[in-house]
DNA sequence: AACCAGGACACAA
DNA sequence: TTGTGTCATGGT
């Protein structure tokens, strides 16, 4: 069992607490829009930057513990985005019975602020994948490329996620050993397009949503669902709203009667349905509809279980 | 053992 | 414009 001592920072970490109301790590680390985050015996390990990060909740607060010493803890309330009004984004939303159904089912659910090129890079390599497969890659992309970083005494090595000019030197052969497969032409090539600077990567922010999305569909490998993921999880804009698989599957359950809708129909309807901060809605419905799913599986085992003692 | 996964892309019709 | 096959790999 754990020595209470282990239970304190170790040696050389610093820790840090900070008041968050309505701020579940656990849904917000978990739902597929940051692909780093482990559930440990103390908390949710990661790493944000060049830093190693353990984050837990603790009522109404959150807590953090990070390797070395920190004075100015600005990253990580930016990272967490701890400045935001939660109740008035909600405020925003429409009054409607699918959506409120959402927001009661994840409480608590947040948007992170990613760095741009880990969150472009990861969702590239999410495509037609499972998000513990994407974890899985990512591990392994960070394992081989990633600069080390520090950590506290008893952690083991952990990486920082590989620079665009790293990843651009690669080989396709040593991006395929990550087992991204097809993923990795992709990759690679829009590793070397921001590495000759190509596209003004980091100015993004300062266009209208069309433009900034128009600049990212011109990456390989990169259509409308990624290049949204980017805006909103990268970029903060509010209203891009990646519409993937879940989230077709749950605006045309619960907004169209099960009916199949086509993209362009899909779109129109979103952008005029959840108003200015219609991600976040994108976020609930997401999480919200694999939490279901996840729900109604266990029940199943649990039924299997029941049949099995009797 | 089929079927699917936080898709994108080239190419039909 | 809308539909279909392909890409690579692993989970359910």
């Amino acid at each position: 069992m754990e020595h209470p001592q282990q239970l304190q920072p170790a040696i050389g970490s610093c820790r840090n607490v900070f008041p968050a109301h309505d701020y579940d790590l656990a849904a917000t680390l978990t739902s597929g829009q940051a692909f780093r985050w482990k559930n440990a015996e103390q908390g949710w390990e990661g790493v944000i930057g060049k830093r190693w990060v353990l984050l837990w909740n603790t009522h109404g607060q959150l807590e953090a513990t990070v390797a070395g010493p920190e004075v100015d803890w600005h990253w990580l309330s930016h990272y967490l985005q701890l400045d935001l009004d939660l109740p008035a984004v909600v405020a925003t939303f429409p009054e409607e019975p699918p959506l409120r159904a959402a927001l009661e089912a994840c409480r608590g659910l947040r948007l992170l602020r990613q760095d741009p090129w880990e969150c472009l890079a990861s969702f590239i390599l999410s495509s037609s994948k499972q998000i513990c497969q994407i974890q899985q890659i990512v591990q392994s992309l960070c394992e081989r490329f990633g600069e080390q970083i520090p950590t506290p005494s008893g952690v083991g090595a952990r990486f920082a996620f590989p620079s665009a000019a790293r990843l651009a030197q690669c080989e396709e052969r040593e991006l395929r050993e990550c087992k991204m497969g097809f993923r990795a032409t992709y990759l690679l090539e829009t590793a070397q397009v921001l590495e000759r600077r190509e596209i003004d990567f980091a100015a993004l922010s300062s266009l209208s949503l069309e433009e900034a999305r128009a600049v990212l569909l011109e990456l390989p490998g990169v259509g409308k669902k990624i290049a949204d993921c980017v805006l909103l999880f990268a970029f903060g804009f509010q209203q891009a709203f990646p519409v993937d698989v879940w989230v077709r599957k749950a605006l045309q359950q619960l907004y169209f009667s099960g009916r199949r809708v086509n993209p362009r129909r899909l779109q129109e309807f979103t952008e005029a349905h959840f108003g200015p901060h219609a991600g976040y809605a994108q976020q609930y419905l997401f999480h919200y509809m694999r939490v279901v799913q996840r729900n109604r599986s266990l029940e199943i085992l649990d039924s299997h279980d029941q049949t099995r003692v009797r």
